[in-house]
RNA sequence: GCGGAUGUGGCGGAAUUGGCAGACGCGCUGGCUUCAGGUGCCAGUGAAUGCAAGUUCAUGUGGGUUCGACUCCCGUCAUCCGCACCA
């Protein structure tokens, strides 16, 4: 009889549901474990298949686990708070909770649809009140600690529209609603003080076990490089101007200063520099450049040279000219550099246009055509001369400048504070009040959580600021210090704020009092696995350990790192090879698949269909070479005969299919854990029976990837107990090798033979035994052997001249 | 520019980490079943050459190490992904 998956699917999936089997037990003796994936952001469009290959790779470690003994925790959410629901709201009218609840309901059945094995007990919703009310007070900790607060800084501001611009719509300098010039404008944002965990960030990818390029990826994120600091006199001041630098022992060629155009103590000097108009104009030519004009014109450098303002080399003495150019960042070490054009391109780039001086302190490159960015013995440096090996060189310098003090040894970050705040409605309001009195006021702990208020019109005002701002119910509130009127913070947190720490609710999911309860935090520990995609490798991932080392530092949390193992899913691309997405048609709807397959051959598909962690291209009669496994699997209740064990001639092929498919798992290798259960399905076929402990081992190996055909097998196999619960197969070592091996036999590298020979059979005997063989003898007859080796279980060579 | 990854049949991909290249699946060819389509089952399927047993060539490309290389080393080309004037 034909196999009816439909009927199937939702009879155990209903079943599963009833025993609560997949329900996580806290407190539990068993040994725990906590897989982790990256829950989704529920959309309007509806998931797609690349969610269900994500979620697949845990899930089968998941249902193994449990089959293990352990007691699993495999949670499940939605990450509903961002702008594509805020947009919909914008264009419809549509109030986005209404929205989001309707799509988390469309999420939740698909999940279901597919099976996986989540305990829906413990779903989290980031927009529901019980939830960001801890977002919350995380920030508020936070901000108690001086971890959040605000600073000024550059933003692309429309001075027509009284919007501030995201670069992607500020391009070539024009403001993408109304065409007009873009200018850069400080402004008082939100940070969170992320670069105090730069070192630990870094540091604690020690502790953990992480895919090795997503290891790489945050170390080149957080971006540590070592080197010094070195003070410049300015000329005829007392003032010194603070360069970083990861060369200093170049100090003997630093030939003129780089100040980036916004740097504060050109304002300072301002009656001191004599072309400060120059100054002025330059900066506001830099200012209209875009992100993409500042990164194209790499080589052609501009910059104004200041008069009335040079500094002096702290080792040579002598006086040098003060530039400024946006080719330095105020954002990256102190925004100005000393400049050794000899021995960096973009220097030596910026000495040609404004002449500067070119003194050559490193030997080894050609400096009248290029800098020489090598290694090489020290010149023109006094007391460096004859240095050849950069560390010592550095070394000495640094010592040189600290005693003299000049400059000291320093490290700098690329990873830059976290801008925390965004002008929109659909978001945690960050539960901040501004007095005239007292600044800036926390709202008390025990007024959490600060609700986000209905509104009608959810479209950003044209000043650029919150919908919020125009609710006056919300903005005017009374001052929590002193009592006085005051005003609340109308901005609201960014999309990723409450993702930061969702991993830990799943724990302690419906806690009114806490985050989660301190004693279920210490039995559940860290995420054992956690599983996602490479694009939250840098910002999700950094942005959560933050979080987490925060609450550790706090008390609250008992680990310092929150994920024990991260490793990242590959993409399934379109039918065509490109990126699924909307606007080319070619998103696969997991729904569809399970309409015309079945669950089991959506999951089983999207594991074999390639290397788990590598993109692959969906196809749909691939699709249906599982459909056929799902069904051949279905047909082994025809050939059933009796018998408990394994029959004698597929023995040593089902302890092989155990070890294969159980330690694949553990590699994310699910592709050729399949491949390994489809050759022993074949091998089973060949044979034309299969008894009874054979198919309930079959079923028991293939229920992770494909669980409703193997529980109703299992259930007509008349076993009482759900093959979700049942005992995950072993198998005996011994039995993995066969008596009797085939081995190749090559003359000079080139397999000429094949035999069977005993598995325990010694060299000797092999390299005999490849001799007799009569192919063999036709190639070395009337030649000398020059070397005889047999590689165990595998191969004879012999050589022959 | 810097960093990382990848390159194997018509396609997706395997290969115990230096030991029989192409497992498994798709597709294709032929056959059986069928009024027919589909399903199912059996056989074949890297290329060249040969009536055949066979032989030769093949893992982007050029060299090297080795009895033996998809695997290790040096060079080179292509594609993809990060970061990007980071001092």
């Amino acid at each position: 009889m034909a196999y009816d998956f439909k009927s199937a699917e939702a009879k155990w999936q209903a079943k599963w549901e009833q025993s609560g089997v997949f329900h996580a037990v806290d407190f539990s003796e068993k040994k725990k474990f906590y897989a982790l994936v990256e829950f989704p952001y529920p959309s309007g469009a509806g998931m797609h298949v690349g969610h269900i290959k994500a979620y697949s790779g845990l899930e089968v470690l998941s249902r193994k686990r449990r089959k293990e003994g352990y007691n699993v925790l495999f949670p499940i959410g939605f990450d509903a708070y961002g702008l594509p629901t805020e947009n919909y709201a914008i264009k419809t009218g549509i109030h986005p909770r209404i929205v989001t609840d309707k799509n988390i309901e469309k999420f939740s059945s698909q999940l279901k649809r597919v099976g996986f094995s989540f305990d829906w007990d413990r779903v989290i919703d980031t927009t529901k009140e019980d939830y960001y009310k801890w977002t919350q007070w995380i920030f508020l900790k936070m901000f108690e600690h001086g971890l959040a607060f605000r600073d000024k800084t550059l933003v692309n501001y429309c001075p027509s529209c009284k919007v501030v611009l995201s670069n992607e719509d500020s391009q070539g300098g024009k403001c993408d609603i109304c065409h007009s010039d873009i200018i850069q404008k400080s402004k008082d944002v939100w940070y969170l003080r992320i670069t105090a965990y730069a070192d630990r960030l870094l540091q604690g990818l020690d502790k953990v076990d992480y895919l090795p390029n997503v290891r790489l990826q945050q170390e080149n994120w957080i971006g540590k490089s070592t080197g010094a600091f070195v003070n410049f006199k300015i000329k005829d001041t007392s003032e010194t101007l603070r360069v970083y630098t990861t060369r200093p022992d170049t100090l003997f060629g630093v030939t003129f200063m780089v100040m980036a155009p916004e740097h504060p103590m050109l304002d300072q000097y301002k009656d001191r520099i004599s072309n400060f108009a120059e100054v002025e104009a330059y900066r506001a030519a830099s200012a209209k450049k875009t992100e993409f004009e500042r990164t194209q014109l790499v080589k052609d450098k501009t910059g104004v040279k200041l008069s009335g303002f040079s500094a002096i080399n702290p080792v040579s003495g002598k006086e040098i000219p003060i530039f400024i150019s946006d080719y330095v960042m105020m954002g990256y070490g102190t925004g100005a550099i000393m400049a050794v054009p000899a021995h960096d391109q973009r220097d030596y780039d910026f000495a040609k246009k404004f002449g500067a001086d070119v003194v050559e302190v490193i030997k080894g490159g050609d400096i009248e055509k290029e800098a020489y960015t090598g290694d090489g013995e020290m010149v023109n440096s006094g007391f460096l001369n004859g240095y050849t090996n950069k560390k010592d060189s550095i070394a000495a310098m640094v010592k040189f400048l600290e005693e003299k003090g000049v400059g000291e040894a320093g490290v700098q970050f690329k990873m830059k504070d976290w801008a925390f705040n965004r002008q929109r409605y659909w978001g945690e309001p960050i539960p901040i009040v501004y007095c005239d009195d007292c600044g800036m006021v926390a709202v008390p702990y025990e007024e959490l959580p600060l609700k986000l208020p209905k509104v009608e019109n959810f479209a950003p005002g044209s000043d650029g600021e919150s919908p919020l701002a125009k609710i006056p119910e919300f903005v005017n509130c009374t001052c929590p210090k002193c009592g006085k009127k005051a005003r609340r913070e109308t901005d609201t947190m960014p999309q990723w704020a409450g993702s930061s720490w969702y991993f830990l609710r799943y724990i302690d999911p419906r806690n009114t009092e806490r985050f989660a309860a301190r004693d279920k935090l210490d039995y559940w520990g860290m995420v054992d696995w956690y599983n996602g995609g490479m694009e939250h490798v840098t910002r999700h991932m950094i942005y959560s350990r933050f979080w987490h080392k925060f609450l550790y530092d706090l008390g609250e949390v008992p680990y310092d790192e929150p994920y024990a193992k991260r490793t990242a899913q590959g993409l399934i691309l379109g039918p065509d090879g490109d990126k699924m997405s909307k606007s080319k048609g070619n998103v696969v709807d997991p729904n569809d698949v399970v309409d015309v397959f079945g669950a089991d051959v959506l999951r089983t598909y999207v594991l074999f269909m390639g290397d788990y962690e590598k993109a692959a291209p969906w196809s749909e009669s691939s699709v249906k070479g599982c459909k056929r496994f799902i069904d051949r699997t279905w047909g082994l209740l025809d050939i059933l005969t009796d018998g408990e064990g394994y029959s004698k001639e597929l023995e040593s092929a089902f302890h092989k299919t155990v070890k294969k498919v159980s330690e694949d798992i553990e590699n994310l290798k699910y592709n050729t854990a399949i491949a390994a259960l489809m050759t022993l399905l074949n091998t089973i076929y060949d044979k034309g029976s299969v008894t009874r402990g054979e198919l309930f081992t079959f079923i028991s190996l293939l229920d992770p990837f494909a669980p409703h055909v193997c529980e109703e097998i299992n259930e007509k196999l008349g076993c009482a107990e759900l093959q979700a619960t049942s005992a995950w197969p072993t198998y005996d070592p011994a039995k993995c090798v066969d008596d009797e091996i085939e081995i190749a036999v090559q003359i000079n590298g080139k397999v000429r033979a094949r035999l069977m020979i005993p598995a325990d059979c010694g060299s000797d005997a092999a390299v005999s035994a490849a001799k007799e063989n009569a192919d063999v003898q036709s190639f070395i007859a009337g030649k000398t052997v020059i070397k005889e080796l047999y590689v165990k279980g595998r191969l004879v060579n012999i050589v022959v001249k």
